[in-house]
DNA sequence: CGAGATTCATGTGAAGTATACCTTTAGGCTTAA
DNA sequence: AAGCCTAAAGGTATACTTCACATGAATCTCGTA
């Protein structure tokens, strides 16, 4: 075994990797250079420079779907500012916060623990007063002068879930302080989420608003040829690859993460069977296990009660003709059986509609309310996953609810 | 035949409950003077 | 007497339940042409 080990081990290290510099492809990563976004940088940099000279910027709001750059161009920003201001002294503190984290700052109480802590306050999970956590915010943050931009990623969610009265509570923040000054800074994907928001909150945040426009084919070609000549070595990646790989992004939409996902995961493919290049056949199975590990992630991430859920959907959908839609009540007496098999307590139908609607935020099946006249009125559910990948979905269930199965 | 009433199956909002967790406080015990 | 620890009291957020009302188009009803 061990003469094995070292064997393939050695082999590992001969050969030379695809990759030049992985981290290039990855999402997080923020490069030097942002193409195609400068008209929006530059715009938001003008909005957000009165913090330099220890001005409190307008609040501001950018609109833009999923992979059109938004979350990369502020991270940019961000980190231009924190250095022009650390060099000059000038006390400016950015804090970046993704509401769509489960369990980090999708409630009221959340997002402010989660805010006092950035300044390096320790607040329980639960139990204080949500007033109580927002003094502490507030007496962290005028302790000292301080420019604060705040950036919340994904407000949409925050919105939807907790309502628009934490927001209004940080936009008006500032009358209440004395040293320091906040701004907010909203992210959201989607263009129609502030019309169900209070018209004060609405008008407070959006002061001022950049549109970032999806790319298009070309641009997100650039993009990944940019990022593809540092990322690979030479000849690893044809030219065609990239046209395939944009190809397939414009169609998502111009989500350049995609795409740029899908060329990452295809090269760490190649790499593991020992292929010389990146060829078709890798974008095609890079293509199915990002979508399988996305799932998989979010599922994991799931109380057991939604996977038991998602668990009786998806047999429904399995047993049921194709095409026909599932409605809410037989999911709910099927859930029922099934958790008959578990040591869960089933939950109430109540409890079940609600978790459908989450299950259906997550963008794992897809509900649609509808009026069957006569009939009632139910939810249509179908699942959001590609062919092929259900079964695997449905053992990976199986075994994140093993536990609780008889 | 058509306008309006009815109906069904569930959506949805509000209020209540259980649980887990927090801080404060009162009591009891220890310790030091 | 002061200091420290513990346990109970009083309070909160969150996930869930209970209750009750809202929805909205297919279908039914019944007056009318």
């Amino acid at each position: 075994m061990g003469i094995e080990l070292n064997k393939f081990f050695e082999d590992y290290m001969s050969k030379t990797s695809l990759f030049k510099n992985k981290d290039v492809l990855q999402s997080k990563h923020i490069p030097d250079d942002i193409l195609h976004r400068d008209e929006q940088i530059n715009k938001t940099a003008n909005i957000l420079a009165p913090a330099l000279r220890e001005e409190n910027p307008s609040n501001l709001f950018l609109y833009g779907q999923t992979g059109s750059g938004k979350t990369l161009s502020i991270k940019y920003i961000m980190e231009k500012m924190k250095n022009t201001a650390d060099k000059k002294d000038i006390p400016l503190e950015m804090f970046y916060l993704n509401c769509k984290l489960k369990k980090c700052a999708d409630t009221e109480y959340r997002l402010v623990a989660q805010l006092a802590r950035f300044l390096g306050k320790s607040i329980p999970p639960t139990g204080l007063p949500t007033d109580e956590v927002y003094n502490t915010f507030f007496s962290a943050l005028d302790e000292e002068r301080k420019i604060v931009i705040l950036i919340l990623d994904e407000i949409d969610h925050l919105v939807r879930k907790a309502g628009d009265e934490a927001i209004y509570n940080l936009t008006r923040i500032n009358s209440d302080l004395k040293n320091s000054q906040v701004s907010v800074v909203g992210i959201t994907n989607s263009l129609s989420f502030s019309n169900n928001m209070d018209p004060r909150v609405k008008s407070s945040l959006s002061e001022e608003e950049v549109l970032f426009p999806a790319y298009d084919a070309l641009q997100i070609r650039s993009i990944l040829e940019s990022r593809a000549e540092n990322a690979f070595h030479d000849g690893v990646l044809k030219e065609e690859m990239i046209r395939k790989c944009s190809a397939y992004a414009a169609r998502e939409h111009g989500d350049a993460r995609r795409a740029l996902e899908l060329l990452r995961v295809a090269g760490e493919l190649a790499e593991r069977r020992g292929d010389e290049k990146i060829r078709i056949k890798h974008l095609n199975i890079a293509e199915d296990k990002i979508e399988k590990d996305k799932i998989q992630e979010i599922i994991k991430s799931q109380p057991s009660q939604s996977q038991l859920t998602l668990l009786a959907i998806m047999q429904l959908d399995q047993q049921s003709d194709e095409k026909k839609p599932i409605c809410t009540g037989d999911i709910y007496s099927y859930y029922k059986e099934l958790s008959k098999n578990t040591t869960l307590r089933p939950l109430t139908q109540r409890r079940i509609s609600d978790i459908i609607g989450e299950l259906d935020m997550l963008g794992i099946i897809n509900a649609k309310v509808v009026s069957k006249g006569r009939f009632g009125r139910t939810r249509e559910i179908n699942l959001a996953m590609t062919q092929g990948i259900e079964d695997r979905v449905r053992t990976l269930l199986k075994e994140e609810l093993e536990v609780s199965l008889a």
